[in-house]
DNA sequence: CGCTATCTTGAGATAAATCAAAAAATGTGG
DNA sequence: CCACATTTTTTGATTTATCTCAAGATAGCG
């Protein structure tokens, strides 16, 4: 759904902005077609990445680069104190990687890719450069780090239960995705247990014991990692802090229960 | 000590940038005088504040303002579902405020004094059309911007104890304050048992078990909400998630227990 | 001096962790 | 295509850090 023509070699026949699915919710949203061709002319090159594949490691030198997906998914870790993996960030197509390097000498964390993706790369220096001459570059970017932080704000504000943090974090993903089509229920999330449960911060068991939960109230329907969700309004809620079905149904209201078998 | 010359009159005054105490940490850090006569000039106007004056509260218009802090505390927080305040973060002298909003309509948040304070008022669209003629301004402002971004993210790597968030969130507000002065033990929160709780996702009974546990193990002294820092490294071992002394002492190696004066 | 805020401390309740062991899916080699 | 090994997911029993509820202590203030 995301690759339409281009049979994107390499580093080779770097499709235009222009041209790019991801073109209105990326660095060049909102801006001319004019526009678009010089944001397109600032991209080094673009790289292929098959899952599991590091697009950047914790204290590599960073060298300016910052990164826009074109296509995929990939998550930003960092290790605890144990070595266990935290996850700060999912991010999918239109998303800007390395942002929060631009002036970190070293990359603080690690970014991997969860399925076949590719990326755009850009020099901050030369969009600095550029911006001398394209203000609206600048801004673009200035906007983009803004959201950003706005949203990573917005992950700071607690909750009580777990159901309710991943409720969130399924709405935000869905959210994410339905730019173009609103009632997108399908969510392919390349993600395993653990990696769910390493970025919401519980046990891959709490993960599985809350999925089998919110399977059992008709929220969302599972295969394997294939996560299909059939009642929004019922998912908001719980993400809102409506309490879980614990005991007593009191019920999301939601009892129609569509039973996605398989 | 943040207050030098001035009588800093409210709106009057507009104590310039390059006398600021703040300047080493603010925007104009590292320019040359003159540069930072130039952003002095953007200062569109100075408020003074008393502790719990709100800067700017949830829903209010966003107008293209932002704010640098040149004296004094302030507490960012959003609510929850119950109404309870989340404290997403605690900023002072030289911090921007107001940049997770820069693209918004309305604040999503609300920021409050937390003693008297002083902040700088800018608009964000005349720094645009300053920046046409002055990159280094945008630069600067994308640098700041990235580097929160940075903050933040650190921020949401994981604790396995109350104790371990509270001990990192000391030793951060302590590198903070120590720009200048690398000694400082002495910390002056402007904050409550319940606004720590607020901000470390706990309640105010745990803060209190907390701060008098570390007590014991003389790693702070602790006098109402002053505070003095008697063992960094210690702290830092808690932080760091060296776990501590529920049971037996187990010694987090400083056994010492520095009374380091000074 | 008493009033009110804030802070401390204790006892019981609980969501989630930990430990542990099946069950299901995926991959490998004969 | 089927046995076998490996990984991932599910499920259960016990433990635990923190919460909730509640009472007592301390500081600040009119």
């Amino acid at each position: 759904m995301y690759e339409t023509s281009s049979s994107a070699s390499d580093a080779a026949s770097p499709l235009s902005c222009c041209e790019c699915n991801a073109r209105g919710v990326c660095l060049p949203a909102g801006m001319s077609d004019a526009d678009c061709a010089r944001v397109s002319g600032l991209v080094l090159q673009q790289h292929r990445l098959v899952r599991g594949d590091a697009l950047q490691g914790v204290n590599e030198p960073v060298h300016g680069r910052w990164y826009a997906i074109r296509s995929g998914q990939f998550k930003s870790f960092q290790a605890d104190q144990h070595g266990k993996p935290c996850i700060t960030r999912f991010a999918s197509a239109g998303e800007l990687l390395g942002l929060d390097s631009l002036d970190l000498d070293r990359y603080t964390d690690s970014t991997t890719a969860l399925c076949d993706s590719t990326v755009c790369e850009f020099s901050y220096p030369q969009l600095v450069e550029a911006a001398r001459h394209f203000p609206d570059l600048a801004r673009s970017l200035e906007c983009r780090l803004s959201k950003q932080l706005a949203q990573q704000q917005a992950l700071l504000v607690r909750c009580d239960y777990a159901e309710q943090k991943f409720a969130q974090f399924l709405s935000h993903q869905a959210w994410k995705r339905s730019y173009q089509d609103d009632h997108m229920l399908e969510l392919h999330l390349d993600l395993s247990r653990q990696e769910i449960a390493d970025y919401l911060d519980v046990t891959h068991a709490t993960v599985t014991r809350m999925i089998s939960r919110l399977q059992g109230l008709g929220i969302i329907g599972v295969r394997y990692r294939q996560l299909r969700l059939l009642d929004r309004p019922g998912l908001h809620q719980i993400a809102a802090g409506q309490h879980p079905a614990s005991k007593g149904g009191a019920g999301t209201a939601s009892d129609n229960a569509a039973h996605q078998p398989a």
